[in-house]
DNA sequence: TGATTTAACTAGCACCGGTAGTTTTTTAGG
DNA sequence: CCTAAAAAACTACCGGTGCTAGTTAAATCA
């Protein structure tokens, strides 16, 4: 044996790492992300990564943006009117989500610099203010979306009870019977939720919308 | 000098302890929080934290739930109606996580055991099926309202851009010429765009509550 | 061809969460 | 009241972490 120099061929790519990170993290979570761990997935010793990202954070924002570019956009393109091209970018967005939850956390702390997160946004505003929406408002509906969509993915609700039903004392929590029972139903019950907020939340926009246009056709 | 034993008077107590962790975890973040320096700023030495938490996630649950605790309840006892009640509850939780938002990735991790977070859980509940809610719905509420809640907490629309134009080329994205001044207006926007957002919310639940009192009536 | 850059390596630093075992004090039981 | 057990601090240490420094050899560029 002898020392081990440059390869021939590179053993490693952004690409690559970004791709052995992201199935890391699903299959066992952020913490279980280590560059060493990492490393020896890619069949290479730990400080070789840095020859490619700066940060060990470089790396797990190009897999949360990876998520982000999954997001389709393509409803904004069309002549669909606002609420639906919001309802389908909802779903999908939130699709995206639910196949990579661990990356969430990541992605919360916001586009930043992340292209493909930046891309949403511009894609979203872009839609609402062409809908006729004012500049302020179109933010606040990027906003509160991202709120929403985020919200379910990161703060699933039936995740965080536990199947224990001695956990939930009547005495204690009067209303929680049944709550030790979430744990089997979590899909179910954060599907069901995210499509009654979502319908809520364009329900109410709507309103607001229609008092728009109104109160602009009286001007 | 000699060996320090145990002393006359405990140096410790977990009510101390969470709060030094929460005041660490307020100045200068999550990832600022470790073990010996949290003991350090207690006047102790490491492991001694390890006879009051069995973990340092049990210390951050603490934490976590200290700020639920803090979440006002009191508007589900009295005879407000619902809708008046979730309103004046969800600024209530808002404002909690506002005051410490480096707490709030603990708390997106669930109620699971932590009390005060399962007595928000219960209250609200409780209080959506007393109004007329079917339990199904009022499961849905409670989780939607989290999302929404704590994704305007974990997911900062404005904190997410960088305060730097050159960051957002148009021709990358032609809508967000103005996103590098959300950085300095980050607290009216968030701000503003959450009580858009509940109320459309409250708004679109409205719309629903009323047709099913209208089927009710119908049957 | 010669100089520079690149991409792998090994060694190692400071720090991390947590365990083991020691010492002394406080508390509980007979 | 004495003794045994539990509690609360400590020191020493373990394996693991993100990352840096410095080395080597291949690839690339002037």
């Amino acid at each position: 044996m002898w020392r081990m120099a440059r390869p021939r061929k590179p053993l490693l790519s952004r690409d690559r790492i970004v791709e052995a990170a992201g199935a890391l993290v699903d299959a066992e979570g952020l913490e279980a992300v280590s560059t060493r761990r990492l490393a020896a997935a890619l069949g290479v010793s730990g400080p070789s990564l840095y020859n490619h990202f700066r940060t060990k954070d470089e790396i797990l924002d190009a897999v949360a943006d990876a998520v982000s570019s999954r997001v389709d956009l393509s409803m904004f393109d069309g002549g669909q009117d606002w609420r639906a091209a919001l309802h389908a970018w909802a779903h999908s967005y939130r699709d995206a989500l639910a196949d990579h939850p661990n990356i969430v956390p990541v992605l919360a702390r916001g586009p930043g610099r992340r292209p493909a997160g930046l891309r949403l946004a511009d894609a979203v505003f872009g839609a609402m203010t062409q809908a006729g929406w004012p500049a302020a408002q179109a933010t606040r509906i990027g906003a509160l979306m991202r709120y929403f969509i985020l919200g379910s993915a990161v703060a699933s609700f039936a995740r965080g009870f536990v199947d224990d039903r001695a956990a939930y004392d009547p005495a204690d929590y009067p209303h929680l019977g049944q709550a030790h029972l979430l744990a089997e139903r979590q899909r179910e019950v954060d599907e069901g939720a995210f499509e009654t907020g979502l319908e809520a939340l364009l329900d109410g926009l709507a309103l607001q919308y229609e008092a728009l246009t109104h109160a602009n056709r009286g001007a």
